[in-house]
DNA sequence: CTTAATGGTCTCAAAAAGAGACCAGCACTA
DNA sequence: TAGTGCTGGTCTCTTTTTGAGACCATTAAG
């Protein structure tokens, strides 16, 4: 056995938060990071961290996402517990979601991420060009 | 209302960092984010933050992620600057990988949200299974 | 000469995402 | 009273992404 494969006993093994002698693929950090994955989810999160929003509003403030996909991501997020839906019994009945303090405590986690992006952007973009034009 | 709430709004706005009126469609920070949005992006990630590994060693390390991905993440991810791919003119030639500085400096950031991963996936386990209880 | 390990690529099937039609309920309006 | 629009969805179809697994060239050991 290659002794560096030994070695990797330490930021990974946390990651992996093995149950005893569990594999990689059981992770739970894995399951949540997963359902985070999404192509919507962190921008939901980043617009219900600002203020809850109804339905139509963040389709609206989201002009690119199928109303579909706006349907079964906010679903999904409601189901791992950081969104919480409403429906108010209007006329035409309305549905606010809004962040549970699950969601909180989440997107403060997220936010360094996005605020990484913020300021690292053009660096990552200036790489991606950079290595396209090696490739080409 | 909550300050933290409010730094938030604000924080949307950057996120979005529309050109004057222009959509949040060409955001730069939500490529960023995307890019890190692959099933195994963060997971490949925490492996090479522990130490650079070789093509065999991460596919050992990783049991269920197919060759094929394996090949594209690390290519994606190398695209981005994240990572550093150095082929050794061994006998049978070995490629190493290992992390970038801004690799590195966007680990620190994606760390927050594993940390936040590990402390609270049982929140998430039981919400989506009082969830799917509900459901049924 | 066969087997194994190196790091891949190629093809094809399955899963996920996107576009857009459709729906029920109610209010306003012509 | 028949249209029109707004509410928040669902259903179907097409495209994109992912996954499983075969294949490849090289080299070394048995």
């Amino acid at each position: 056995m290659d002794s560096r494969i030994v070695n990797l006993r330490s930021k990974l093994d946390v990651y992996k938060a093995m149950t005893g002698g569990g594999n990689l693929a059981d992770c739970p950090v894995r399951e949540v990071i997963q359902g985070l994955n999404g192509k919507w989810s962190s921008l939901l999160m980043a617009a219900l961290a600002e203020q809850p929003y109804r339905f139509g509003e963040l389709r609206r403030l989201v002009p690119d996402i199928s109303q579909r996909m706006l349907t079964q991501t906010l679903h999904d997020l409601q189901r791992d517990g950081y969104v919480h839906r409403e429906v108010f019994p209007t006329k035409p009945p309305s549905v606010e979601y809004s962040l549970t303090d699950l969601g909180r405590s989440m997107f403060g986690a997220l936010h360094h991420l996005i605020q990484w992006a913020e300021l690292n952007h053009d660096a990552v973009r200036e790489a991606r060009a950079g290595f396209d034009a090696a490739q080409a």
